[in-house]
RNA sequence: UCCUGAAUAGCUCAGCUGGUUAGAGCAUCUGACUGUUAAUCAGAGGGUCCGGGGUUCAAGUCCCUGUUCAGGAGCCA
């Protein structure tokens, strides 16, 4: 057998073809004719490129069948590669032949602006729009750039499974399935716990793959399901787990500004903020936090019987929202790290600071222009019955972290890990307004479908 | 779960203090044009005004109710 695939030409490519007479595959993405003349924009994946049809160039059904294309009808079409100024992109295909595979119905998504509820309800249409296609290509970036990072840092990937028996941190609700005769299980909120036993076998190790929450979250930043990755390395305490986070961070901005140029023009991303995120990002004790928040008056607010309330100044042990983040973030132009939680706020594995028993190894990184959350990670609880305790505090059942408890057990180390957003993370860099552009199909509380 | 808002042509929307036969742009179809970039010009077809109830001589418009959707809070990445 032949590999014919290997012959197959793509716009992406097209000036290395100029003179050339090539095939290029693909859809409509829009159309123009003038009389004898007809303009074909044609989209393969890889790009968008004109091509020219002229009534004395092809046959008579050939410019027949060129005069009857609809928005998205797919086709070949061979022709030669000429520059023309004229031509998006530079370059543009004068066509010999054209062959059609299928004349498309009409195309709901036409190039006018259409509302957010139907583009979602057409999503598997919709991801072939300039737009989302662009997202896409930057979220791929950003997996490789993720990879590319953890692998070439000694990190391996050692994934985590996705039922699980219980509630891994023990607070937010969680999808349940029937597991044959072993009673309920779960839809994995986090392969945290399963990446700290994989790093007292392999060192440094992450896990990245789809996680689960069935909170009735309805924001432009919540999903239902979502990806994630989390690095978990024996022996790294807050500040190695801080300096990782960091590092990464900037590499893969660096890889998105160095590998999605056009990607970035076409989504109308100002890169000067991106060119900022170049390391030494700004942290903040929790404590130190607080501290700004009531020099500069921002208050806590809380729900009393469905009445907001502000709470002034800003109590010490009550967690941040989005309100007291945007306030502490408005500050820096890099991302910020937060860090020595209060216990009581936090989950029950992370470590509780020897010094200061009322603050625990946690540290948030919230991204500038808005971007929120991105990261959130700790050191690890590393006592056998320090942890214990929090088990039994949060009513958690003891027999199935027994193997959790065990790695406090056989040689139980300083670990730390945190977890990224991946569609957080492409949220903030592509700037797309809402989570669900970032991932090709979106679970969220009212659709599942497509 | 709570708060707020929305629903009119395939799509995006307009429709005034209730008043004749519900409008526009795009998309579709027909025709014209050799340089279009969301082409232009001429013409055509296309409606359960979200469902139910009520007020009124008269409801797309006002009231009640249900449904669906949106984004904000909480929760988090």
């Amino acid at each position: 057998m032949s590999a014919r695939y290997k012959s197959y030409k793509y716009i992406e490519d097209l000036s290395k073809y100029d003179g050339q007479e090539i095939t290029l595959n693909g859809w409509v993405y829009n159309k123009t004719g003038k009389g004898k003349l007809q303009f074909i924009q044609l989209r393969d994946g890889s790009g968008v490129a004109q091509c020219v049809v002229f009534k004395g160039n092809v046959s008579e059904e050939d410019f027949e069948a060129a005069k009857s294309l609809t928005q998205e009808s797919s086709l070949s079409v061979t022709g030669t590669v000429k520059s023309n100024d004229r031509a998006p992109g530079g370059f543009e295909l004068d066509v010999t032949s054209l062959k059609v595979y299928q004349i498309a119905d009409e195309y709901p998504i036409s190039p006018k602006e259409h509302g957010d509820a139907f583009l979602i309800e057409n999503r598997h249409l919709w991801l072939r729009s300039s737009r989302q296609h662009a997202i896409m290509r930057v979220r791929s970036v950003i997996v490789k750039a993720i990879r590319d990072f953890l692998d070439n840092s000694g990190f391996r990937l050692m994934d985590s499974p996705i039922l699980t028996p219980n509630a891994c941190e023990g607070t937010s609700t969680l999808f349940e399935t029937k597991y044959f005769d072993l009673g309920n299980a779960y839809l994995s909120q986090s392969g945290q716990l399963y990446a700290e036993a994989s790093a007292m076998a392999l060192g440094r190790t992450y896990t990245f793959g789809p996680t689960f929450r069935a909170e009735k979250s309805k924001t432009r930043k919540h999903l239902t399901e979502f990806w994630m990755v989390e690095p978990e390395a024996a022996f790294f305490d807050l500040e190695d787990d801080m300096q990782l986070a960091e590092d990464m961070t900037v590499y893969i901005v660096k890889q998105v500004l160095a590998n999605c140029e056009k990607e970035l023009e076409t989504l109308e991303r100002d890169i000067e903020p991106l060119k900022k995120i170049v390391g030494g990002f700004p942290r903040m004790s929790y404590t130190e936090a607080v501290e700004w928040l009531q020099e500069n008056k921002v208050p806590l607010i809380q729900k009393v019987d469905g009445v907001e309330k502000e709470i002034h100044p800003f109590p010490w042990g009550e967690d941040f929202g989005t309100v007291q983040e945007e306030a502490l973030m408005e500050q820096f132009d890099q991302p910020c790290f937060i860090y020595d939680y209060p216990t009581e706020v936090k989950a029950f594995y992370m470590k509780r600071d020897p010094e200061n028993p009322k603050v625990v190894k946690a540290m948030d990184m919230l991204g500038p222009e808005k971007a929120g959350e991105l990261i959130g990670g700790s050191q690890r609880e590393d006592d056998h019955d320090l942890l214990l305790e929090r088990i039994q505090h949060e009513d958690l059942p003891l027999e199935e972290f027994q193997w959790y408890l065990d790695l406090r057990k056989y040689g139980s180390v300083p670990h730390s890990g945190f977890g990224m957003g991946l569609e957080r993370t492409v949220k903030w860099i592509t700037g797309a307004k809402h989570i669900r552009e970032t991932i090709p199909m979106p679970r969220t509380i009212h659709r599942i479908v497509p």
